[in-house]
RNA sequence: GCAGGUGUAGCUCAGUUGGUUAGAGCGCCGGUCUGUGGAACCGGAGGUCGGUGGUUCGAGCCCACCCACCUGUACCA
């Protein structure tokens, strides 16, 4: 005989089961981030989780498992799907599809869970979700400005202080510049450009020096393992990493964004300043950084030679939030969350799908991560929801269940949340249940109190306050503390006094 | 992927130079208390010691491989 078949129950990782508190908290959330992005004038749109895995930007050779990174799967016709592994390839293909239907600009917003095939780690999930808004064919930095401000306020409106975040501005043409300068423009040094791009992004991790091993000769970590460097030389890492501590050939503040030369290697400086690219992306963000400064976001919103973003798509200036203070895990071990919001403007993607070019800028807001560090640090109420109130069983005649069920109905015809145990268990193990859901109350009719016309009502709140002052177990049934017998006819009422003392918990946010 | 670390009950962990039936605290269920969530006392359930193979008279402990998890790092459109 063959053995029986046991799956373990289990869930991949990087994947989670959320609950009471963290859904009301999530809705809570999103409820908030919808409400700014409706006040800016984005309209709301929805797609699907899955798409063709062409229009996602992927392309497959012939293998089975596409690129690493997305999760995929063949259709019936053997096309390939992947699930989304974020909300604004959709919305390329979206617009691409619609484009003579939309108004232009088009202003958009989309909430939902997008799926990446990663290492999953602290504020790291494999289904997370995102909240996005975009603005479609504007091809002015106006568009850009915009979306820095809503961040911000976003930020504010789902309880960050002021102060606890910073959203950073760069530009994506400045880094392009400055490759150029150093000599690593072309096609031959793609790879070379990616390397000291993926060092510049890691400033805030691994600072000046982290990023100085990585420019040139590579970096240990503190397991020993080696990671390769760029490679780059003595000149070439002074014009990167001056640009990134502000000190030397390049200046960039909120107060405006400067070149002093003479700081460091003139030569190269001299190259800076006369690249095309670089020139533009600091036009743009001077331009940035003047509207933002007249519309009082200069302290909320700072340009930042350091911040990279994805290494695909972007085309211009690029934002990314981050929160300020530090987050510790259970252990009391500092954590690294990473951004929660970030974003940029793609004028390519939607060129993808039709011949002209149609600019676009958005962002993104980490809602699973944001939601995890606000958590981290206490700033989501962990109270649990208050239950309904639970009808014990206190006799299994239909007549009786008939009885308790009609308590009920009174009961939720009136708004309050209310059940009858439904278990098969005694008295003790329903007063446990009752506990175990957080029920303010229960409701207790035996034969004595039915013949009375009365039922027992008791408050499990303040009984469980009483409680704390009894030692002894029989003292402690025979007080029945915080109960008391009321007219059937008053049940409503009695309810109500207890919920009015017990005010329900708030589960959004804290302030 | 790479480097380092850790795997014993639901959770946190003990387990002697390899030696009878693998333990504790907490949690869970029940009893004391025949109708009351707490506390106390008493009792109970719960383990293929991550898996497979090997060494040995004998393996939770030793060896090999695999798996999972943790930390760092890489990648992250």
């Amino acid at each position: 005989m063959a053995k029986e078949f046991k799956p373990k129950a289990r869930l991949p990782r990087g994947l989670a089961d959320r609950t009471g508190a963290e859904l009301s908290a999530t809705r809570s959330m999103l409820e908030k981030i919808r409400a700014v992005y409706e006040l800016y004038g984005f309209e709301p749109l929805e797609t699907p989780a899955f798409e063709y895995t062409d229009a996602l930007g992927k392309f497959l050779p012939d293998q089975d498992r596409p690129n690493a990174g997305v999760f995929s799967f063949q259709d019936d016709d053997e096309q390939w799907l992947s699930l989304r592994y974020d909300l604004t390839a959709p919305l390329a293909r979206y617009v691409a599809e619609h484009h003579d239907a939309l108004p232009r600009p088009y202003r958009s917003y989309r909430a939902g869970y997008v799926y990446r095939n990663e290492k999953p780690g602290p504020g790291r999930f494999r289904q997370f979700m995102q909240f996005d808004a975009d603005t479609v064919g504007a091809p002015s930095v106006s568009a850009d400005a915009e979306i820095c401000m809503m961040a911000a306020d976003t930020l504010e409106a789902v309880g960050v202080p002021r102060g606890s975040y910073v959203v950073k501005v760069n530009n994506r043409k400045v880094l392009d510049g400055v490759m150029e300068a150093i000599g690593l423009g072309g096609d031959d040094n793609a790879g070379r450009r990616l390397t000291v791009l993926r060092a510049v992004d890691k400033f805030d991790k691994f600072g000046l020096e982290g990023v100085a091993l990585l420019l040139g000769p590579g970096r240990k970590d503190e397991s020993g393992d080696f990671t390769k460097g760029a490679g780059l030389d003595a000149r070439q890492s002074a014009l990167i990493l001056d640009m990134l501590s502000g000190a030397g050939a390049f200046r960039a503040d909120a107060e405006g964004v400067s070149i002093e030369i003479g700081g460091g290697d003139i030569a190269l400086a001299a190259a800076l300043v006369s690249n095309a690219a670089f020139a533009e992306g600091m036009a743009e963000l001077r331009e940035i950084a003047a509207l933002l400064a007249a519309a009082g976001y200069q302290d909320r919103v700072k340009i930042d030679p350091s911040v990279v973003r994805g290494l695909e798509y972007y085309t211009g200036p690029v934002y990314e939030a981050e929160l300020t203070f530090e987050i510790k895990d259970e252990d009391g071990r500092p954590v690294r969350f990473g951004s929660v919001a970030g974003g940029g403007r793609y004028d390519g993607l939607v060129a993808r799908f039709r011949g002209e070019k149609v600019p676009a800028t958005g962002f993104s807001i980490g809602v699973s991560r944001l939601l995890a560090a606000l958590a981290a640090l206490g700033k989501l109420d962990a109270d649990a929801q208050l239950g309904p109130v639970v009808v014990l069983v206190m006799d299994k005649e239909p007549a009786r269940i008939a009885d308790y069920m009609a308590m009920v109905s009174q009961l939720r015809a009136n708004g309050i949340r209310a059940e009858m145990y439904l278990g098969g268990a005694g008295m003790k193990a329903q007063m446990k249940y009752a506990d175990r859901r957080g029920a303010p109350a229960v409701i207790i009719q035996g034969s004595n109190e039915k013949a009375a016309g009365e039922v027992q009502v008791k408050d499990l709140v303040e009984g469980a306050r009483i409680a704390a002052s009894i030692a002894d177990n029989a003292e402690y049934r025979a007080a029945r503390p915080a109960q008391f017998a009321v007219k059937e006819s008053e049940l409503v009422a009695a309810i109500r006094d207890v919920l009015e003392r017990r005010a329900a918990p708030s589960l959004g946010l804290a302030d």
